[in-house]
DNA sequence: AACTTTATAATTGTATACAGTTATTTTAAA
DNA sequence: TTTAAAATAACTGTATACAATTATAAAGTT
């Protein structure tokens, strides 16, 4: 391990937190699991020691839960949760739009713009993780531009949690259609300097796609959980 | 410490949270200040393991920052942060009352309604920490009807942070009448069930309360960041 | 004297050991 | 056979030791 440390600077801790979320948003620990810190020690051949540091990161961000006794489990999934953190996101979201149209420049518009042109091309080409890639990248340099640190730190902490719906969602055609339309609303009034649409669009935006999330969730939830 | 630990039930490590918490909003631990993980456990009287753990909660909460070369020290106070915060924190607070009403039983506005009387009782003896005590019961009462565990988390993990700036604030009476008003005014919109209006006034409600903070960093970025 | 280079010290990151707690199994009694 | 008690095992929480890294001080060079 600390071989692995030395040459790429990342500590063992950030290497067992990023592959546990991975497995975590890929369903591969599932929802409710127990987790055993030695045993899952052992499975990614490191101590216990940066494993329980991972696992105290992944619980403030609401992957996985502790309880009373201290034995941990791979966070639930439930139909309220996701409503709930598609709202904030929303909110959030919003509050960057707003905060990038103070700073935007015109060479962010055209990144923006180029954004939306290869959205499309993936679109024709029916790729949806391609699809879903540029669509995080466009909100992701909005992100960027807006300078909010906080909020944007809030956002990644939700995208997480998110990513675990995203994986099971199966969007159609037509959805990542209308997205496109709103990601060009969303530009247009980024553009026009138009705060109060450009988040109105944006929150619409974020919330037209929780429908899809929660009919993905009560699929879920009837057959396991 | 174990027979501590054994006899609460509460862990080290949240003792240390906690206390370290309450060390660095109180300033007892400066903004900027390095951190010496052996120093402070030492001072604490526990060993290193704890303690990371405490420093990593505190991290993510966004009170400690850790540098590339492993590093901490007690994030510092600006004016640009307290901004970001107080504007997300009103959009939860706003996403918050929403939600409870939906859910406030007659018993919950009898309650509020109490509180505020509380409010006013302390603002006529100019009790400031009692003033300060009954404004966050308020608001609390309100995030546990709303039954949004998500944006009470979320809520928490701000407030943490606002309490440094608040510890800095010195309040008029001026103020502190003004806010009674709004608590009232948010109360009788949630009577009314007028959502539209109570979240509209619950933000300008915490809005109000940021230039006030913002006056207060200023002063403290002149003399000493 | 300023700048490198080397050596030393301080500090963080990880592993391991052990203590304390909780869960599970076994044994005993009704 | 069910229930209670005791013993055992599994697991978490904390302390400590060590390895690796970074900062500091000392020595040497131009």
């Amino acid at each position: 391990m600390n071989e692995r440390a030395k040459a790429s600077r990342v500590s063992t801790k950030d290497i067992a937190h990023k592959a546990l979320r991975e497995m975590i948003i890929k369903g591969e620990l599932e929802p409710g699991q127990p987790i055993a810190e030695e045993e899952l020690a052992k499975e990614l051949q490191i101590s216990r020691t940066p494993l329980r540091e991972a696992l105290q990161i992944l619980e403030l961000e609401g992957l996985v839960n502790r309880s009373l006794n201290g034995r941990i489990n791979v966070a639930p999934i439930s139909i309220q949760e996701v409503k709930e953190i598609f709202v904030i996101r929303s909110n959030l979201e919003g509050i960057v739009v707003e905060d990038a149209i103070d700073n935007i420049t015109q060479k962010d518009i055209d990144h923006l713009t180029h954004l939306i042109k290869l959205l499309k091309m993936a679109i024709s080409l029916e790729d949806y993780e391609t699809i879903d890639r540029f669509g995080k990248q466009f909100h992701e340099y909005i992100y960027t531009v807006s300078g909010n640190k906080m909020a944007v730190k809030f956002l990644y902490q939700l995208n997480s949690m998110i990513n675990r719906y995203r994986r099971l969602a199966h969007k159609s055609i037509g959805d990542t259609k209308q997205s496109v339309k709103e990601h060009k609303m969303i530009l247009h009034y980024i553009i026009q300097k138009d705060k109060i649409n450009a988040v109105e669009e944006m929150k619409k935006h974020i919330l037209g796609s929780l429908n899809q999330a929660i009919k993905t969730v009560e699929k879920y939830e009837h057959t396991q959980f």
